[in-house]
DNA sequence: CTTCCCCCCTGTAAGC
DNA sequence: TGCTTACAGGGGGGAA
């Protein structure tokens, strides 16, 4: 569930707790959320012993925790479906689902537990190397640096990324074969979005989830892009999308986006723009929300 | 190479 | 009432 805007109202809750801070302990408390790490537990936390955090980045639905001692080392997270990093005093109780403590000792604000919790254990930690981005440009929100982790790599850079190319993305748009959503969704093509934004910039963009992505005209893909854009910027405004309690920001507390939904999880009610009942259908293992009056088919 | 399916997992809710 | 089943979904691996 979380997506760019829900991962980046944890990185930037992060930022100043840990940008500077040094690693005093770490607690592995189950291995199920190192499965991106290659080594053991103990490994894991024998690496990250003693050693200070620089920043807090982020790129798409990864963040990372650059390490400052010339390694080119970063502590890379992903959420997952329902993973938390949560702030907290270090003699707080345990998370429900907490497998993760990392206490950390900050020059102005002294000692706190960032605490990785994941009820459905997608999420996970690593240490990770950091690389060299491809362009040159900085490896994603939160660090100026050209430096992304290894993790990473792989995606594109996300929508709100200066260094974002829509040519690229409007390219690759009219090269698939696939329907106009799966590219969406795609993080190789543009990161960030999940089911939850994808449905409701089709919706914004009245674009039909299945039309065939090589059928998006450039001004329609230019418009999809634009709506990408700005349900990312709104959601982050409104601290995130919440439906139930697996995302909060590093507080505990919860996004308001939910309110502000127009397709996602509304089946049956009216569309917000012709009041026709919007459906869901099936899609690739998930659910598509639109209004089947406003996004027409192509 | 691209595209697609399925699996990982747990809590909630619907169905019998 | 209580058990079983379906569902939610990000990402990756492997099959087609």
């Amino acid at each position: 569930m979380p997506e760019l805007p829900e991962v980046e109202v944890v990185r930037s809750g992060l930022e100043p707790a840990v940008a500077g801070a040094a690693v005093v302990a770490v607690e592995v408390l189950d291995p199920r959320a190192l499965t991106r790490h290659p080594g053991t537990a103990a490994d894991f936390e024998g690496r990250l012993a003693g050693r200070a955090i620089t920043a807090a980045v982020r790129r798409g639905k990864f963040l990372w925790l650059p390490l400052d001692d010339g390694a080119d080392e970063a502590i890379v997270g992903h959420l997952g479906m329902s993973g938390q990093l949560l702030l907290r005093s270090v003699d707080a109780p345990r998370e429900r689902h907490e497998r993760i403590r990392m206490v950390v000792d900050h020059p102005s604000h002294g000692e706190l537990a960032v605490v990785f919790a994941d009820q459905r254990t997608f999420g996970s930690l690593a240490v990770d190397a950091l690389v060299p981005t491809g362009d040159g440009a900085a490896g994603g929100r939160g660090s100026a640096a050209p430096l992304v982790a290894s993790q990473a790599a792989h995606i594109a850079r996300d929508p709100l990324d200066p260094a974002f190319r829509p040519d690229a993305f409007v390219r690759a748009l009219a090269r698939s074969r696939s329907a106009v959503k799966r590219v969406l969704l795609d993080q190789t093509v543009v990161s960030g979005i999940g089911n939850i934004y994808a449905d409701e910039a089709l919706w914004a963009a009245r674009v039909h989830p299945e039309t065939s992505a090589s059928a998006v005209s450039t001004r329609t893909a230019n418009r999809l892009l634009a709506e990408v854009r700005a349900v990312l910027q709104k959601a982050l405004a409104e601290g995130g999308t919440s439906f139930d309690a697996q995302y909060v920001n590093v507080n505990g507390q919860a996004g308001y986006f939910a309110h502000s939904l127009h397709a996602y999880g509304r089946q049956g009610q009216s569309c917000d723009r012709c009041g026709r009942p919007l459906v869901r259908e099936a899609f690739a293992n998930r659910g598509s929300h639109y209004c089947p009056r406003c996004q027409r088919r192509q």
